[in-house]
DNA sequence: ATAGAACCTTACGTAAACGTAAAGTTCTAG
DNA sequence: CTAGAACTTTACGTTTACGTAAGGTTCTAT
């Protein structure tokens, strides 16, 4: 179905715009490709697959600031599923295509569940800042009515609104 | 117009859910208070505006994730601001009014972007889960469909959708 | 006036999330 | 088959954003 390229870790860094640190560091931590067996020393291979997998970490974090801690966390279940990832692809079994998709399932509806918390939070901050800059403008408008414009120099009438 | 009410740092604290540490920190690093000119040695005073203010750090702080250091570059301006609050109260001149006013706005401005930039990404990310969710969804009931459900013993046929 | 709570300053400590250096190994192009 | 680029492990270093402890001071209630 797939192209099966093998990447390395410097590419992986590069397209996710990562260091390569970065990557070993969440390995560290159980947050990837823990589970590709590798001959020590050997260099590390990545897929496709992976680089999804490493973007959506680096969302979790900079997006909803999750610790890596907590990552680790939500991703747990997702580990089994990524151990179980290899079995997908040669694993023809419809029963275990099911579990693995079943258990894919939750994790997904957590994550949004997240994302959309987050997204009403700022919704009532953005609502905050409208208010507080309608204030602002209203302000002035009665501000400026109040005072001739007779000193500003130089600054152009093209104010907004 | 309102009862100056002088809070301490506890006090503060408490109510935005921060530690006094903190505070001080944030007035180390100019985001807090270092306008009132305190004699040394003797308690911090803080006003009802503060807290909100203090608020508003926090908000940045863990809606946006921006760094103190981040923070402080775009409060910069209402520094400013905050330093001639004082003046606010106490002088009637409308002319000094409304420079603190539009001083006030483009900064007021400038977070509204920076929360709807972010309103944005997290747009795509949710748009994103739930394709990814209605993707798994559709797949469990192809497998399923697949799968007379002959094992399961106990999961109650209340699933959803 | 005095006890105790709350605060002050100073300064060292810490956890998370990597950065960076060193010394050796594996890959890959020619 | 060999040079050098990219990788490996190991381990100490760094930054941010506070935590925490010590020793003294200021407030406030009685």
């Amino acid at each position: 179905m797939s192209t099966a390229e093998a990447l390395r870790i410097g590419e992986v860094a590069e397209r996710v715009g990562v260091t390569t640190r970065t990557i070993r560091y969440y390995e560290e931590l159980g947050l990837l490709g823990g589970g590709g067996a590798r001959e020590k020393g050997a260099h590390r291979t990545y897929t496709e697959t992976d680089v999804v997998r490493l973007q959506e970490l680096i969302r979790l974090r900079d997006l909803l600031g999750l610790t890596l801690e907590e990552i680790v966390q939500l991703a747990e279940a997702e580990e089994a599923r990524a151990a179980l990832r290899g079995l997908w692809e040669e694993n023809p079994s419809a029963a275990e295509r099911l579990r693995i998709v079943e258990a894919a399932i939750p994790l997904v509806e957590r994550q949004l569940a997240l994302v959309r918390h987050r997204q009403q939070t700022l919704e009532e901050f953005s609502g905050e800042l409208e208010t507080k800059l309608g204030t602002l403008k209203q302000r002035r408008r009665e501000l400026a009515r109040a005072i001739p414009p007779e000193s500003a120099p130089a600054v152009r009438p093209g104010q907004d609104r």
